[in-house]
DNA sequence: GATATTTGCAACCGGTACAGTTACGTAAAT
DNA sequence: ATTTACGTAACTGTACCGGTTGCAAATATC
């Protein structure tokens, strides 16, 4: 597959789905259609159905489907579900003793955590539904 | 080490140098400091010097200095010395023939530069010589 | 009830990235 | 010449991730 590609393939799914929200998805033409494997689609998509965006369905007839309107989710929806940071922000627990890493620690996690933020909000701005007229 | 170390050491090793610019600093010296290992600082520390932040002098009395005042070197000069990006916008050169996934790479990874550009210019706000006073 | 389909899940493989480590060469000061 | 310290290459261990296989569970169809 390619790189990044856990928040593409969410969204390259979303996307579709919403193209046609009625219509039920197996994994595998999912897969087939991003270029990659049934599993790990679901593996993606395990997570988007934890954050409440898509539902499936076992068994025969069975699949995935937009669990709400295509207009009610936006691409922030999308980054935030999943778990990964892009940041990176330490969190290790361990209290250095050194006050300028303390220090350093505050004020670049804190200036990239509003980044994040502001990248989040303008993600916001979007719904999947609107992906495929920009 | 922890995670994003190569970030965080720089920055590190930089604050420390800024607060005594005229000091000399072995490998040995910084990675005792910093709980790791010589080599290790030295291949971090090989890009500062490439991006012309550090210098360094070979033998006896040898080690690191500040190539530039520390008022002189921004945060932004340190993220932009490491090569990698956090970003990590495709470029797999593969034109997809779904016209839902050109839109998306276009939005996203546009997005994603944006927010780039963004994050440098803020790092660019701060030198690493008022790290300390944050 | 038997069968086919599809998700759910666990195990494993292969590749990549990176910190850590060892070893050795090179340069410079004493 | 010796010591010091960078420069660099090689190898290791770990972590993460995409890919793959196999199997259990659930559900629709016959």
């Amino acid at each position: 597959m390619k790189r990044n590609s856990r928040l593409s393939l969410a969204l390259h799914t979303l996307s579709h789905t919403a193209d046609d929200p009625e219509r039920v998805r197996t994994s595998t033409e999912i897969a087939e259609h991003a270029g990659t494997n049934p599993v790990v689609v679901r593996r993606v998509l395990d997570r988007l159905r934890a954050a409440g965006l898509l539902t499936s369905e076992r068994g025969h007839a069975g699949g995935w489907c937009l669990a709400r309107g295509p207009r009610e989710i936006t691409l922030a929806d999308v980054y935030r579900a999943r778990d990964e940071r892009l940041v990176a922000t330490d969190e290790t627990g361990v209290a250095s003793a050194c006050l300028v890493e303390h220090a350093l620690q505050r004020r670049v996690s804190g200036m990239l955590e509003d980044i994040e933020h502001s990248r989040v909000e303008r993600l916001g701005e979007t719904s999947i539904a609107e992906v495929r007229h920009a």
